[in-house]
DNA sequence: TCAATATGCGAGTCTTTGCTCATATTCTCA
DNA sequence: TGAGAATATGAGCAAAGACTCGCATATTGA
Protein backbone atom coordinates (compact mmCIF):
# COMPACT_ATOMS: atom_id res chain seq x y z
CA UNK A 1 0.00 0.00 0.00
CA UNK A 2 1.68 3.23 -0.72
CA UNK A 3 1.80 5.57 1.92
CA UNK A 4 -0.65 8.34 2.05
CA UNK A 5 0.55 11.84 1.84
CA UNK A 6 0.48 12.29 5.59
CA UNK A 7 2.97 15.01 5.73
CA UNK A 8 1.36 17.43 2.55
CA UNK A 9 3.39 20.57 3.57
CA UNK A 10 5.98 19.76 1.67
CA UNK A 11 8.92 21.79 0.18
CA UNK A 12 9.24 21.84 -3.49
CA UNK A 13 11.93 19.47 -5.41
CA UNK A 14 11.60 19.96 -8.80
CA UNK A 15 11.62 23.24 -10.63
CA UNK A 16 8.36 23.51 -11.83
CA UNK A 17 7.02 23.32 -8.20
CA UNK A 18 9.28 26.57 -6.97
CA UNK A 19 7.82 28.05 -10.10
CA UNK A 20 4.23 27.43 -8.65
CA UNK A 21 4.65 28.35 -5.15
CA UNK A 22 6.40 31.56 -6.31
CA UNK A 23 2.85 32.02 -8.52
CA UNK A 24 0.60 30.97 -5.35
CA UNK A 25 2.37 33.88 -3.61
CA UNK A 26 1.98 35.76 -6.32
CA UNK A 27 -1.13 35.71 -6.94
CA UNK A 28 -2.21 35.88 -2.79
CA UNK A 29 -0.58 39.07 -2.96
CA UNK A 30 -3.04 40.12 -5.84
CA UNK A 31 -6.43 38.86 -4.09
CA UNK A 32 -5.58 40.19 -0.60
CA UNK A 33 -4.58 43.85 -2.24
CA UNK A 34 -7.76 44.07 -3.99
CA UNK A 35 -10.49 42.49 -1.91
CA UNK A 36 -8.20 42.93 1.59
CA UNK A 37 -9.03 39.75 4.29
CA UNK A 38 -12.39 39.54 3.38
CA UNK A 39 -12.69 37.78 -0.19
CA UNK A 40 -9.25 36.53 0.22
CA UNK A 41 -10.06 32.80 -0.25
CA UNK A 42 -7.61 30.25 -1.30
CA UNK A 43 -10.23 28.92 -3.90
CA UNK A 44 -9.49 32.43 -5.25
CA UNK A 45 -6.16 32.67 -5.28
CA UNK A 46 -5.99 28.98 -6.78
CA UNK A 47 -8.11 30.74 -9.43
CA UNK A 48 -5.76 33.42 -9.92
CA UNK A 49 -2.63 31.92 -9.84
CA UNK A 50 -4.51 29.69 -12.71
CA UNK A 51 -3.54 26.67 -10.58
CA UNK A 52 -5.75 24.23 -8.39
CA UNK A 53 -6.68 24.44 -4.95
CA UNK A 54 -5.20 21.50 -4.38
CA UNK A 55 -1.73 22.38 -5.39
CA UNK A 56 -1.78 25.13 -2.57
CA UNK A 57 -2.47 22.75 -0.02
CA UNK A 58 0.73 20.97 -1.50
CA UNK A 59 3.00 23.49 0.06
CA UNK A 60 0.55 25.49 2.97
CA UNK A 61 -0.58 23.25 5.39
CA UNK A 62 -3.73 25.97 5.19
CA UNK A 63 -4.08 29.38 4.77
CA UNK A 64 -3.07 31.38 7.83
CA UNK A 65 0.47 29.54 6.06
CA UNK A 66 0.06 31.39 3.17
CA UNK A 67 -0.66 34.24 4.72
CA UNK A 68 2.52 33.81 6.94
CA UNK A 69 4.48 33.59 4.02
CA UNK A 70 3.45 36.41 2.59
CA UNK A 71 4.21 38.32 5.82
CA UNK A 72 7.52 37.16 5.70
CA UNK A 73 8.22 38.16 2.23
CA UNK A 74 7.12 42.05 2.83
CA UNK A 75 9.24 41.84 6.60
CA UNK A 76 12.53 40.87 4.11
CA UNK A 77 11.84 43.51 1.60
CA UNK A 78 11.57 45.71 4.18
CA UNK A 79 14.55 44.87 5.99
CA UNK A 80 16.44 44.90 3.07
CA UNK A 81 15.33 48.21 1.77
CA UNK A 82 15.73 49.97 5.43
CA UNK A 83 19.41 48.52 5.64
CA UNK A 84 19.94 50.29 1.84
CA UNK A 85 18.68 53.31 3.23
CA UNK A 86 21.03 53.63 6.26
CA UNK A 87 24.20 52.65 3.99
CA UNK A 88 22.87 55.54 1.85
CA UNK A 89 22.49 57.79 4.55
CA UNK A 90 25.76 56.88 6.21
CA UNK A 91 27.62 60.01 7.98
CA UNK A 92 25.06 62.49 7.38
CA UNK A 93 23.17 64.71 9.31
CA UNK A 94 20.34 62.54 11.80
CA UNK A 95 17.45 64.53 9.66
CA UNK A 96 18.68 62.78 6.11
CA UNK A 97 19.09 59.56 8.11
CA UNK A 98 15.49 59.77 9.40
CA UNK A 99 13.88 61.07 5.86
CA UNK A 100 16.00 57.84 4.45
CA UNK A 101 13.83 55.50 7.02
CA UNK A 102 10.57 58.06 6.37
CA UNK A 103 10.82 56.98 2.96
CA UNK A 104 11.19 53.46 3.26
CA UNK A 105 8.40 53.05 4.91
CA UNK A 106 6.17 55.08 2.88
CA UNK A 107 7.23 53.32 -0.15
CA UNK A 108 6.62 50.02 1.83
CA UNK A 109 3.30 51.15 2.93
CA UNK A 110 1.65 53.21 -0.43
CA UNK A 111 3.51 50.96 -2.64
CA UNK A 112 0.54 48.45 -1.99
CA UNK A 113 -1.65 50.32 0.83
CA UNK A 114 -4.39 47.79 0.92
CA UNK A 115 -2.04 45.18 1.20
CA UNK A 116 0.51 46.43 3.71
CA UNK A 117 -2.60 47.02 5.93
CA UNK A 118 -3.61 43.60 6.02
CA UNK A 119 -0.98 42.10 6.19
CA UNK A 120 0.38 44.22 9.39
CA UNK A 121 -3.00 43.54 11.11
CA UNK A 122 -2.76 39.52 10.04
CA UNK A 123 1.03 40.14 11.84
CA UNK A 124 -0.48 40.56 15.08
CA UNK A 125 -3.40 37.79 14.94
CA UNK A 126 -1.38 34.91 13.67
CA UNK A 127 0.76 32.76 15.98
CA UNK A 128 3.57 33.59 13.83
CA UNK A 129 7.03 33.56 16.57
CA UNK A 130 10.15 32.60 15.90
CA UNK A 131 10.50 33.61 11.70
CA UNK A 132 9.06 36.99 11.85
CA UNK A 133 10.47 38.65 14.81
CA UNK A 134 13.98 37.03 13.38
CA UNK A 135 13.51 39.88 10.69
CA UNK A 136 12.25 42.32 12.55
CA UNK A 137 14.67 42.01 15.22
CA UNK A 138 17.50 42.08 11.91
CA UNK A 139 15.72 45.53 11.40
CA UNK A 140 15.82 47.25 14.67
CA UNK A 141 19.31 46.10 15.00
CA UNK A 142 20.30 47.92 12.18
CA UNK A 143 18.61 50.75 12.88
CA UNK A 144 19.63 50.74 16.64
CA UNK A 145 23.34 50.75 15.61
CA UNK A 146 22.92 53.29 13.42
CA UNK A 147 20.93 55.48 16.12
CA UNK A 148 23.59 54.44 18.50
CA UNK A 149 26.71 55.99 17.06
CA UNK A 150 25.12 58.99 15.61
CA UNK A 151 26.79 61.99 16.77
CA UNK A 152 23.75 63.82 16.71
CA UNK A 153 22.04 61.41 19.34
CA UNK A 154 24.82 61.12 21.65
CA UNK A 155 23.04 62.95 24.28
CA UNK A 156 19.95 60.23 23.60
CA UNK A 157 19.69 57.21 25.36
CA UNK A 158 19.22 54.75 22.34
CA UNK A 159 17.01 51.33 23.40
CA UNK A 160 15.83 48.44 21.50
CA UNK A 161 12.19 50.35 22.52
CA UNK A 162 13.70 53.40 21.24
CA UNK A 163 13.85 52.30 18.29
CA UNK A 164 11.16 50.23 17.83
CA UNK A 165 8.67 53.18 18.97
CA UNK A 166 10.34 55.02 16.19
CA UNK A 167 8.98 52.62 13.65
CA UNK A 168 5.54 52.72 15.76
CA UNK A 169 5.47 56.25 15.57
CA UNK A 170 6.27 56.36 11.80
CA UNK A 171 4.16 53.31 10.36
CA UNK A 172 0.97 55.12 12.18
CA UNK A 173 1.18 58.52 10.70
CA UNK A 174 1.92 56.82 7.41
CA UNK A 175 -0.90 54.27 8.05
CA UNK A 176 -3.42 57.40 9.04
CA UNK A 177 -2.37 59.11 6.32
CA UNK A 178 -2.80 56.54 3.69
CA UNK A 179 -6.85 56.04 4.29
CA UNK A 180 -6.87 59.58 3.41
CA UNK A 181 -9.05 59.96 0.12
CA UNK A 182 -5.86 62.15 -1.53
CA UNK A 183 -3.04 61.36 0.06
CA UNK A 184 0.01 64.57 0.64
CA UNK A 185 3.09 62.90 0.90
CA UNK A 186 5.01 65.81 1.09
CA UNK A 187 3.13 67.15 4.24
CA UNK A 188 3.41 63.42 5.87
CA UNK A 189 7.16 63.33 5.11
CA UNK A 190 7.30 66.47 7.40
CA UNK A 191 5.26 65.68 10.08
CA UNK A 192 7.11 62.23 10.60
CA UNK A 193 10.16 64.00 9.96
CA UNK A 194 8.80 66.25 13.31
CA UNK A 195 7.54 63.68 15.26
CA UNK A 196 10.62 61.50 15.17
CA UNK A 197 12.47 63.88 15.59
CA UNK A 198 11.08 65.75 18.48
CA UNK A 199 10.95 61.67 20.16
CA UNK A 200 14.89 61.13 19.54
CA UNK A 201 16.09 64.45 20.76
CA UNK A 202 13.39 65.52 23.07
CA UNK A 203 15.45 65.95 26.47
CA UNK A 204 14.88 63.25 29.13
CA UNK A 205 11.72 65.08 30.86
CA UNK A 206 12.37 64.50 35.15
CA UNK A 207 8.79 63.29 35.23
CA UNK A 208 6.35 65.05 37.66
CA UNK A 209 4.38 62.70 39.95
CA UNK A 210 1.72 61.29 38.01
CA UNK A 211 -1.52 62.40 39.81
CA UNK A 212 -3.36 59.32 40.55
CA UNK A 213 -7.17 59.67 40.07
CA UNK A 214 -7.82 55.51 40.05
CA UNK A 215 -5.86 52.22 40.49
CA UNK A 216 -3.73 51.69 37.78
CA UNK A 217 -5.43 49.47 35.10
CA UNK A 218 -4.41 45.92 35.36
CA UNK A 219 -2.61 44.29 32.61
CA UNK A 220 -4.90 42.81 29.70
CA UNK A 221 -5.75 38.95 30.27
CA UNK A 222 -5.62 36.70 27.09
CA UNK A 223 -8.46 34.02 27.88
CA UNK A 224 -6.79 30.52 27.36
CA UNK B 1 -53.60 39.77 4.86
CA UNK B 2 -50.93 41.17 7.96
CA UNK B 3 -48.49 43.12 6.37
CA UNK B 4 -44.78 40.95 6.61
CA UNK B 5 -42.02 43.39 8.36
CA UNK B 6 -40.66 44.77 5.17
CA UNK B 7 -38.72 47.25 7.33
CA UNK B 8 -37.61 44.90 10.63
CA UNK B 9 -34.74 47.46 11.69
CA UNK B 10 -36.99 49.31 13.88
CA UNK B 11 -36.39 51.10 16.86
CA UNK B 12 -37.64 49.53 20.10
CA UNK B 13 -40.78 51.05 21.57
CA UNK B 14 -41.37 49.06 24.81
CA UNK B 15 -39.22 48.76 27.91
CA UNK B 16 -38.54 45.06 27.37
CA UNK B 17 -37.47 45.66 23.63
CA UNK B 18 -35.03 48.47 25.00
CA UNK B 19 -33.57 46.25 27.39
CA UNK B 20 -33.08 43.20 24.83
CA UNK B 21 -31.11 45.94 22.64
CA UNK B 22 -28.95 46.36 25.74
CA UNK B 23 -28.61 43.11 26.38
CA UNK B 24 -27.60 42.56 22.79
CA UNK B 25 -24.88 45.04 22.92
CA UNK B 26 -23.26 43.74 25.86
CA UNK B 27 -23.20 40.14 24.98
CA UNK B 28 -21.89 41.70 21.34
CA UNK B 29 -18.58 43.50 22.95
CA UNK B 30 -18.04 40.03 25.40
CA UNK B 31 -17.79 38.14 22.38
CA UNK B 32 -16.12 40.57 20.46
CA UNK B 33 -13.51 40.52 23.08
CA UNK B 34 -13.13 37.17 23.81
CA UNK B 35 -12.72 35.58 20.52
CA UNK B 36 -11.89 38.90 18.29
CA UNK B 37 -13.61 39.04 15.30
CA UNK B 38 -12.94 35.18 14.20
CA UNK B 39 -15.40 33.46 16.29
CA UNK B 40 -17.39 37.00 16.52
CA UNK B 41 -20.95 35.55 14.87
CA UNK B 42 -24.37 36.79 15.01
CA UNK B 43 -25.68 33.07 16.71
CA UNK B 44 -22.83 33.28 19.63
CA UNK B 45 -23.99 36.57 20.32
CA UNK B 46 -27.51 35.97 20.62
CA UNK B 47 -26.28 32.56 22.66
CA UNK B 48 -24.29 34.89 25.22
CA UNK B 49 -27.17 37.58 25.26
CA UNK B 50 -29.47 34.89 26.42
CA UNK B 51 -31.49 35.82 23.34
CA UNK B 52 -32.68 34.22 19.56
CA UNK B 53 -31.04 35.07 16.27
CA UNK B 54 -34.02 36.64 15.15
CA UNK B 55 -34.34 39.52 18.02
CA UNK B 56 -30.92 40.73 17.17
CA UNK B 57 -32.28 40.76 13.54
CA UNK B 58 -34.94 42.66 14.67
CA UNK B 59 -33.11 45.67 15.34
CA UNK B 60 -29.94 45.82 13.77
CA UNK B 61 -30.06 44.83 10.27
CA UNK B 62 -27.08 43.23 9.58
CA UNK B 63 -23.90 42.02 11.37
CA UNK B 64 -22.18 45.64 10.84
CA UNK B 65 -24.60 47.55 12.19
CA UNK B 66 -24.09 45.58 15.02
CA UNK B 67 -20.37 46.51 15.28
CA UNK B 68 -21.25 49.73 14.35
CA UNK B 69 -23.17 50.23 17.27
CA UNK B 70 -20.66 48.79 19.58
CA UNK B 71 -17.78 51.39 17.88
CA UNK B 72 -20.12 54.61 18.39
CA UNK B 73 -20.65 53.17 21.97
CA UNK B 74 -16.78 53.43 22.33
CA UNK B 75 -16.11 56.14 20.90
CA UNK B 76 -18.82 58.17 22.84
CA UNK B 77 -16.97 56.75 25.81
CA UNK B 78 -13.57 57.92 24.61
CA UNK B 79 -15.28 61.83 23.88
CA UNK B 80 -16.59 61.78 27.15
CA UNK B 81 -13.26 61.24 28.87
CA UNK B 82 -11.61 62.56 26.63
CA UNK B 83 -13.48 66.18 27.94
CA UNK B 84 -13.32 65.11 31.22
CA UNK B 85 -9.76 65.21 31.47
CA UNK B 86 -9.49 68.39 29.99
CA UNK B 87 -11.45 69.61 32.14
CA UNK B 88 -9.72 68.47 34.80
CA UNK B 89 -6.22 69.74 33.48
CA UNK B 90 -7.52 73.07 32.90
CA UNK B 91 -4.89 75.34 33.50
CA UNK B 92 -2.05 73.19 34.20
CA UNK B 93 1.21 72.46 32.51
CA UNK B 94 1.43 71.28 29.17
CA UNK B 95 2.76 67.96 29.98
CA UNK B 96 -0.13 67.04 32.93
CA UNK B 97 -2.82 68.17 30.08
CA UNK B 98 -0.46 65.53 27.90
CA UNK B 99 -0.18 62.96 30.67
CA UNK B 100 -4.20 63.61 31.55
CA UNK B 101 -4.76 62.72 27.68
CA UNK B 102 -2.52 59.78 27.61
CA UNK B 103 -3.85 57.98 30.87
CA UNK B 104 -7.15 58.34 29.21
CA UNK B 105 -6.11 56.64 25.61
CA UNK B 106 -3.96 54.05 28.09
CA UNK B 107 -7.31 53.12 29.74
CA UNK B 108 -9.47 52.74 27.09
CA UNK B 109 -7.00 50.65 25.31
CA UNK B 110 -6.28 48.53 28.19
CA UNK B 111 -9.94 48.48 29.96
CA UNK B 112 -10.60 46.10 27.16
CA UNK B 113 -7.73 45.50 24.78
CA UNK B 114 -9.36 42.50 22.44
CA UNK B 115 -11.91 44.76 22.02
CA UNK B 116 -10.54 48.08 21.71
CA UNK B 117 -8.35 46.83 18.57
CA UNK B 118 -10.96 44.65 16.86
CA UNK B 119 -13.10 47.85 16.57
CA UNK B 120 -10.31 49.84 15.65
CA UNK B 121 -9.57 47.67 12.92
CA UNK B 122 -13.39 47.58 12.09
CA UNK B 123 -13.43 51.49 12.23
CA UNK B 124 -11.43 51.70 9.30
CA UNK B 125 -13.08 48.75 7.20
CA UNK B 126 -16.27 48.99 7.58
CA UNK B 127 -18.80 52.35 6.11
CA UNK B 128 -19.23 54.29 8.74
CA UNK B 129 -19.04 57.78 7.07
CA UNK B 130 -20.92 60.31 9.25
CA UNK B 131 -22.36 59.32 12.57
CA UNK B 132 -18.48 58.06 13.47
CA UNK B 133 -17.13 61.26 12.27
CA UNK B 134 -18.97 63.18 14.36
CA UNK B 135 -17.92 62.22 17.21
CA UNK B 136 -14.30 61.86 16.56
CA UNK B 137 -14.50 65.45 15.19
CA UNK B 138 -16.05 66.50 18.59
CA UNK B 139 -12.97 64.67 20.41
CA UNK B 140 -10.46 66.80 18.18
CA UNK B 141 -11.98 70.08 18.38
CA UNK B 142 -11.77 69.80 22.28
CA UNK B 143 -8.33 68.60 22.48
CA UNK B 144 -7.04 71.81 19.40
CA UNK B 145 -8.92 74.00 21.34
CA UNK B 146 -7.13 73.00 24.32
CA UNK B 147 -3.59 72.95 22.67
CA UNK B 148 -4.34 76.28 20.96
CA UNK B 149 -5.15 78.17 24.05
CA UNK B 150 -1.90 76.44 25.96
CA UNK B 151 0.60 79.29 26.76
CA UNK B 152 3.52 76.42 26.02
CA UNK B 153 2.49 75.99 22.56
CA UNK B 154 2.03 79.55 21.96
CA UNK B 155 4.99 79.07 18.95
CA UNK B 156 3.55 75.71 17.69
CA UNK B 157 0.94 76.16 14.98
CA UNK B 158 -1.88 73.54 16.18
CA UNK B 159 -3.86 72.38 13.22
CA UNK B 160 -6.36 69.65 12.91
CA UNK B 161 -3.94 67.32 11.66
CA UNK B 162 -1.83 68.31 14.11
CA UNK B 163 -3.91 67.03 16.95
CA UNK B 164 -5.11 63.92 14.94
CA UNK B 165 -1.53 63.14 14.64
CA UNK B 166 -1.04 63.72 18.43
CA UNK B 167 -3.89 60.74 18.78
CA UNK B 168 -2.49 58.87 16.20
CA UNK B 169 1.00 58.17 17.58
CA UNK B 170 -0.35 57.86 21.17
CA UNK B 171 -2.94 55.26 20.47
CA UNK B 172 -0.09 53.38 18.44
CA UNK B 173 2.56 53.76 21.24
CA UNK B 174 0.10 52.01 23.35
CA UNK B 175 -1.14 49.41 21.15
CA UNK B 176 2.11 48.68 20.41
CA UNK B 177 2.59 47.78 24.25
CA UNK B 178 -0.99 45.93 24.79
CA UNK B 179 0.83 43.66 22.18
CA UNK B 180 3.47 42.51 25.05
CA UNK B 181 3.14 40.30 27.08
CA UNK B 182 3.95 41.79 30.21
CA UNK B 183 2.88 45.62 29.39
CA UNK B 184 5.08 48.05 31.60
CA UNK B 185 2.44 50.84 31.83
CA UNK B 186 4.69 53.81 33.84
CA UNK B 187 7.03 53.11 30.94
CA UNK B 188 4.55 53.55 28.04
CA UNK B 189 3.20 56.87 29.89
CA UNK B 190 6.62 58.32 29.34
CA UNK B 191 7.60 57.13 26.51
CA UNK B 192 4.26 58.65 24.96
CA UNK B 193 4.62 61.84 27.08
CA UNK B 194 8.12 62.27 25.11
CA UNK B 195 6.84 61.37 21.93
CA UNK B 196 3.89 63.96 21.98
CA UNK B 197 5.98 66.96 23.64
CA UNK B 198 8.69 66.45 20.92
CA UNK B 199 5.81 66.22 18.36
CA UNK B 200 4.68 69.48 19.70
CA UNK B 201 7.68 71.53 20.68
CA UNK B 202 9.84 70.60 18.37
CA UNK B 203 10.89 73.45 16.30
CA UNK B 204 9.38 73.35 13.11
CA UNK B 205 12.92 72.01 10.80
CA UNK B 206 13.82 74.28 8.02
CA UNK B 207 13.58 71.30 6.13
CA UNK B 208 16.33 70.31 3.50
CA UNK B 209 15.27 69.68 0.02
CA UNK B 210 14.66 66.01 -0.04
CA UNK B 211 17.10 63.65 -1.69
CA UNK B 212 15.28 62.44 -5.14
CA UNK B 213 16.47 58.99 -5.80
CA UNK B 214 13.30 57.73 -6.96
CA UNK B 215 9.82 59.50 -8.82
CA UNK B 216 7.37 59.84 -5.92
CA UNK B 217 5.11 57.27 -5.19
CA UNK B 218 1.12 57.59 -6.71
CA UNK B 219 -1.46 57.78 -4.25
CA UNK B 220 -2.43 54.14 -3.51
CA UNK B 221 -6.07 53.28 -5.79
CA UNK B 222 -9.09 51.88 -4.58
CA UNK B 223 -10.42 48.79 -7.18
CA UNK B 224 -14.09 49.66 -8.10
C1' DT C 1 12.93 2.54 -20.67
C1' DC C 2 10.47 2.24 -16.78
C1' DA C 3 9.37 2.13 -12.07
C1' DA C 4 9.39 5.36 -8.30
C1' DT C 5 8.61 9.73 -6.99
C1' DA C 6 7.01 14.37 -7.30
C1' DT C 7 3.60 17.36 -8.87
C1' DG C 8 -0.94 18.82 -10.32
C1' DC C 9 -5.88 18.44 -10.57
C1' DG C 10 -10.70 19.71 -9.13
C1' DA C 11 -15.13 17.75 -7.96
C1' DG C 12 -16.98 17.18 -3.86
C1' DT C 13 -17.41 17.03 1.44
C1' DC C 14 -18.22 19.26 5.51
C1' DT C 15 -18.45 23.05 8.49
C1' DT C 16 -19.53 27.64 9.55
C1' DT C 17 -22.54 31.39 9.62
C1' DG C 18 -25.46 35.27 8.11
C1' DC C 19 -30.02 35.78 7.95
C1' DT C 20 -35.35 34.67 7.20
C1' DC C 21 -39.95 33.61 8.30
C1' DA C 22 -43.82 31.34 10.13
C1' DT C 23 -45.30 31.08 14.54
C1' DA C 24 -45.79 32.02 19.51
C1' DT C 25 -45.86 35.12 23.34
C1' DT C 26 -46.39 39.56 25.59
C1' DC C 27 -47.96 44.15 25.85
C1' DT C 28 -51.11 48.19 25.13
C1' DC C 29 -55.18 50.58 25.23
C1' DA C 30 -59.81 51.40 24.24
C1' DT D 1 -61.19 41.94 28.22
C1' DG D 2 -59.87 41.31 23.73
C1' DA D 3 -58.00 42.85 19.32
C1' DG D 4 -54.22 44.45 17.31
C1' DA D 5 -49.49 45.82 17.74
C1' DA D 6 -44.99 44.88 19.37
C1' DT D 7 -41.72 41.61 20.55
C1' DA D 8 -39.50 37.12 20.80
C1' DT D 9 -38.48 32.50 19.07
C1' DG D 10 -35.50 29.10 16.66
C1' DA D 11 -35.54 25.66 13.05
C1' DG D 12 -33.59 25.86 8.93
C1' DC D 13 -32.18 27.79 4.34
C1' DA D 14 -28.47 29.14 1.39
C1' DA D 15 -24.04 30.71 0.44
C1' DA D 16 -19.32 30.78 1.33
C1' DG D 17 -15.28 28.70 1.86
C1' DA D 18 -11.53 25.63 4.00
C1' DC D 19 -9.75 21.53 2.92
C1' DT D 20 -9.49 16.30 1.12
C1' DC D 21 -8.58 12.51 -1.76
C1' DG D 22 -8.46 9.56 -5.58
C1' DC D 23 -6.55 9.97 -9.75
C1' DA D 24 -3.86 11.87 -13.86
C1' DT D 25 0.38 13.63 -15.47
C1' DA D 26 5.25 14.95 -15.40
C1' DT D 27 10.00 14.23 -13.91
C1' DT D 28 13.88 11.72 -12.40
C1' DG D 29 17.40 8.43 -11.94
C1' DA D 30 19.13 4.01 -12.72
Amino acid sequence: MPKQPLLPRKKPRQARAAVTVETILEAAARVLSDKSLDGFNTNRVAEVAGVSVGSIYQYFPNKAALVAALIGRAQDSLADAVERALQRSQGQRLERVLSGLIDVAIEHQFGDAVLAAALDHEEQRLPLGQTLSATQHRIAKAVQRAFETHPELANTTVTATTTIDCFTIAKALIESEATRETPDLAALRKRALRALQGYLLQPATKTLPRKRTRPDIPPPQDSP
